[in-house]
RNA sequence: GGAGGAAUGGCAGAGUGGUCGAAUGCGGCAGUCUUGAAAACUGUUGAGGGUCACACCUCCGGGGGUUCGAAUCCCUCUUCCUCCGCCA
């Protein structure tokens, strides 16, 4: 959510910037910036109301006490009628407040100046590129076909059990995927980052406070009875935990990683691309949250990135980073890094990690916020990035270290895995 | 599931109808002392709205009510704690 003190000092600059995102905000900044002047007006009104009528309850306490009985009752009949319209008035600011709030909700982040204009992923921009792609012999799989051969993921068991998207993951196609949330989460904490386990449901609180909800309602499985939300990334938990802090500036940074399964309903979602484990309902992602200065929140940035990279290349995968156009770029970031490996056996890039910095965007509706050098609270810069997301790491693995003796198992991954082959 | 107790500023913790946005301690900030630091001492320090700046308004878990007036009384919801029961 955008910072209304921002939208009232340079509308013509935010409106602008969301034209990278094709997003025509002309109109829902003025209706915004109009309910912003009536909200204001009517707190006015309504704060002289008050004024006066703590004013007049002041001197009837003072008339009581003096035994003034007549004049005290006097002033009553004034305050009686004061609170009628403070009562009205009240009504009428809360009307006014939740619509500007339903405006505020309805507009994305302000893209940051580097994010290129756009349409599409097909506009986003490569800016690395690194790893060899492998040469692969005659009749190389893609992976759904090397899990079945090998017998590592079972999609139709786990579609009669549950539904198509939640596969079975068996064998040494488990242990791998045990491995690598093991080397992962290792890695992250090595780097400084600080391992915790969040719950995989929220409440409806937490979906607002990092941007799920309202604008992404249709994606998260929602449990009616107890109004919870399975989690779609453990973005939301782990951020969500400061929610509504006021912290120190020497609280920072803070970092968190943190492995979790991930629920995602996908709907709309078809055809071969969603083969295999290239889009799940549900699939194991293990994440990386910071909590920063706005000073230095994109070094912050830059450091993710070069984490992630960092992975890849243990994993002698072959990779390239994308900045995500205005089109392409999520409803709550400023600027996105994503990764995407090849993998050879289906031609194709697969993304495996998103790295976002949110800037103040999800601190506003948390309400997190730091008190800088001068004493002011002003709200704090969050990021997060994945670390990455299981299912397209296993799939580029299976893929890019297949050989006619079987699938090679990663130098890095060998002291988890417990094997180097699976053959 | 049953019975009790509790929720106050960054934290701890007083406050049971009016001058309480709220004692005190810790923490933070500024200063004195010191070569420097620590300690000690002095001052300062809740958040949000509003204003050019003041004024002023709101906030003592959330919502509602009583009252001229509520942190304080009543209702309700949520959460936490203690005891009992059940249980991976």
């Amino acid at each position: 959510m955008l910072q209304l003190q921002v939208l009232r000092e340079n509308k013509d600059a935010v409106c602008q910037a969301l034209k990278k995102r094709n997003f025509d905000a002309e109109s829902i900044l003025d209706t915004v910036l109009e309910l912003d002047e009536k909200r204001r007006s009517i707190q006015a009104k309504l704060d002289n109301a008050l004024a006066e009528s703590n004013k007049l309850s002041k001197e009837i306490g003072m008339l009581y006490k003096s035994g003034k009985a007549e004049e005290a009752n006097l002033l009553k009949a004034k305050t009686a009628e004061l609170k009628e319209s403070s009562k009205q008035l009240s009504e009428d600011l809360n009307e006014a407040a939740e619509a500007l709030q339903q405006n505020l909700y309805q507009i994305p982040n302000v893209p940051h100046q580097s994010v290129p204009a756009g349409n599409s992923d097909e506009d986003n921009e490569e800016i690395f590129r690194e790893g060899d792609v492998p040469k692969l012999n005659e009749g190389a799989l893609p992976h759904w076909e090397l899990a079945k051969k090998y017998g590592l993921i079972d999609f139709e068991l786990g579609a009669k059990i549950t539904g198509a998207g939640f596969p079975i993951y068996k064998g040494k196609g488990a242990r791998l995927q045990r491995a690598l949330i093991s080397y992962f989460l290792d890695k992250n904490t090595d780097a400084g980052y600080f391992e915790v386990q969040p719950p995989l449901m929220i409440n409806e609180a937490s979906g607002y406070g990092t941007g799920q909800l309202p604008d992404k309602e249709g994606q998260m499985y929602h449990v009616q009875e107890d109004d919870l939300y399975l989690i779609p990334t453990s973005e939301v938990p782990i951020t969500n935990m400061h929610r509504g802090d006021l912290l120190a500036e020497k609280d920072f940074p803070i970092a968190y990683t943190g492995y979790t399964p991930c629920f995602r309903r996908e709907a709309g979602s078809y055809g071969a691309h969603v083969r295999g484990l290239n889009r799940l309902h549900q699939f194991d992602k293990v994440e990386l949250v910071r909590i920063e200065h706005p000073d230095a929140s994109y070094k912050a940035l830059d450091g993710m990135v070069e984490h992630v990279k960092d992975i890849l290349r243990d994993l002698k995968l072959p990779y390239r980073i994308l900045r995500l156009c205005g089109g392409d770029l999520g409803f709550t970031a400023a600027l996105t890094f994503d990764f995407e490996v090849f993998s050879t056996a289906q031609d194709r890039w697969l993304e495996i990690s998103s790295v976002s910095n949110f800037e103040t965007f999800q601190a506003n509706r948390l309400k997190l916020r730091f008190k800088d050098k001068n004493g002011k609270s002003q709200l704090a810069h969050t990021l997060n990035g994945s670390s990455l997301a299981l299912p397209r790491v296993l799939a580029g693995i299976l893929e890019n270290y297949q050989t006619e003796d079987g699938i090679k198992i990663p130098e890095v991954l060998k002291p988890y895995c417990g094997f180097d082959i699976i053959d």
